[in-house]
RNA sequence: GCCCCCGUCGUCUAGCGGCCUAGGACGUCGCCCUCUCACGGCGGUAACGCCGGUUCAAAUCCGGUCGGGGGUACCA
């Protein structure tokens, strides 16, 4: 297949406030897959001029996150680059340097209107367009000398073209906008702090990114930034003016944004709940793209081959835990039992299932414990739900209140029990198989109970909960004192 | 108000003029498997917003309409 495009150089540049969100995830992601299924570039870059917002700690989780997921970046923080710094807050110079000269070159102005002029002008020439009207359009040099000489305040505007701005948009085609909807905008604040809309193109064009792949929460103020392009490719900065591509949004309850406010919003929160990255990554490709019509779970590597940003669907898409949870179920159960050892060890530990460090014994116990339960799990977090009965301390064994109430403590679970407890005084040796016979004889054969009757006490005073790893080989793997012990003290 | 984007099952999507009495997945319902819970298997449920037009033929193209969203800042 020749559809690769030489060259590729995209970013990925959030701003350090706040815990990460999914859809900053989703965009990171579309982002180096695009980069990676054309051999490109992805870089890193890090929008911290709000110095009011941006934060260490989020910064911290932002790059902690992003190595979570295995979306390594080619140039920004810690890896360095020929294009840095990556920080926006180290690159004052490169901005007032691209301000002055847009300025010298004409294609911005300085504007001395406060918000009130310009609103009381919109209103009496009664003008449907929002926005600054272009009133310091044309100022003479020598007006413009005397206001700044009586200490006006005044903001650098971009000239905006006439006529219409139109671009292809790599996932929703092509988009016209007449400039004449498009007000003459703020470079910086009077103070001369550059806003964004001046530092984003700015860091783009000596990046020399290619294609901005971003949320659909940009796309009206793209006509701007192609403006922007045009004049800093005159004044020298800009090599080239990028391809735009406009993510949908990834929404939550109702119809709207996903919020900080929702839990399913924060990433980071995904990795304490037990996911895997694959699962959340293959879940967040879903929302907008499809690998085939009749199949959605893929590895990353699988995703990179297939990735064409013009098969992203434009539609907004709502973000289903449910199936989040299912995607993840899937990547789980992909993983050796050893993998999901591994990975599940840090949360055993954090759960207090396991000691920090782990005891030979504890390890070994784990190991054979494993295979039982790899399969049964969605979530990392649940394999301590499931093993953790093994592993405590006799004294802070306890039955599940409602479970014991309902199975143990009634005149058929304590004859279940005693004749569990009278069976498996017998068996020899201590095997799944051994105990699985002396069960069966005596509660189903001997008792004549159904299978699901007969076990379930058991169940509860062994493993503590109505739902626990298969019966026989948990008991094994108990142990026949700790059986024992669980069995009699829950005798009476 | 004005500008722009979006519109297929409850949800995510496939579909790019005939293969569609619209496919898959999650959810949900029923059944099977079964020592619990999962897993797995089988089956059911459910959608092209609406109105025109183009065409032999439209979910697919065009127009309109309705609905949703975003923008309209010296926020990003």
């Amino acid at each position: 297949m020749s559809d690769k495009i030489p060259g590729v150089r995209v970013r990925m540049a959030p701003s350090p406030t706040g815990s990460p969100h999914v859809g900053l995830v989703r965009t990171a992601l579309f982002n180096w897959a695009f980069a990676r299924h054309h051999g490109g570039t992805f870089v890193f870059r890090i929008e911290d001029t709000d110095k009011e917002r941006s934060t260490d700690e989020s910064l911290n989780a932002i790059i902690d996150l992003m190595h979570w997921l295995g979306l390594e970046w080619d140039e920004g923080p810690e890896v360095g680059g020929p294009h840095g710094p990556y920080f926006q807050s180290q690159r004052s110079e490169l901005y007032a340097d691209a301000l002055a000269r847009l300025l010298e070159a004409g294609h911005a102005y300085p504007c001395f209107c406060t918000n009130e002029e310009v609103e009381a002008r919109r209103k009496e020439s009664g003008s449907k367009v929002m926005g600054y009207d272009g009133f310091c359009r044309n100022l003479d040099a020598e007006t413009i000398a005397t206001y700044n000489a009586e200490g006006r305040a005044s903001v650098p505007r971009l000239r905006m073209p006439d006529g219409s701005i139109t671009w292809n948009d790599l996932v929703r085609g092509e988009v016209t906008f007449e400039t004449r909807f498009v007000p003459d905008y703020a470079l910086a604040r009077a103070n001369g702090d550059p806003l964004y809309t001046l530092v984003n193109p700015v860091d783009d064009a000596y990046m020399e990114i290619t294609h901005v792949l971003r949320g659909e929460d940009l796309l009206s103020s793209t006509p701007r930034q192609i403006a922007l392009y045009a004049a800093l490719r005159d004044v020298g900065i800009a090599k080239l003016t990028p391809e735009f591509g406009h993510l949908p949004y990834v929404l939550g309850e109702g119809n709207k944004k996903l919020s900080k406010r929702d839990p399913e919003a924060h990433a980071l929160a995904y990795r304490e709940q037990g996911f895997v990255p694959e699962g959340l990554l293959n879940y967040l490709a879903l929302l907008g793209w499809a690998i085939a019509a009749d199949r959605d779970i893929f590895s990353l590597e699988e995703m990179v081959e297939a990735f064409d940003i013009k098969d992203v669907n434009p539609n907004p898409a709502r973000f289903d835990l449910k199936k989040c949870e299912a995607i993840n179920a899937a990547h789980v159960h992909r993983l050796s039992v050893e993998e999901i050892t591994d990975r599940a060890l840090p949360f055993l530990k954090r759960d207090g299932v396991l000691t920090d460090p782990v005891s030979p014994a504890d390890q070994q116990l784990l190991e054979l414990a494993m295979p039982f339960v790899a399969e049964r799990v969605n979530k990392l977090t649940e394999v301590g739900e499931l093993l953790r009965f093994l592993f405590i301390a006799d004294a802070d064994f306890a039955l599940d209140a409602a479970d014991r109430a309902k199975l143990v403590d009634t005149d058929e679970g304590q004859a279940v029990i005693q004749a569990a407890y009278d069976a498996l005084l017998r068996a020899e040796p201590w095997s799944a198989a051994r105990i699985s016979d002396m069960l069966q004889h005596a509660l189903v054969e001997e008792m004549g109970l159904k299978p699901r009757v007969a076990f379930g006490p058991v169940r509860v005073a062994t493993t503590g909960k109505r739902v626990s790893p298969p019966l026989y080989e948990s008991l094994e793997l108990l142990g026949r004192e700790r059986t024992l012990a669980r069995l009699q003290s829950a005798l009476g």
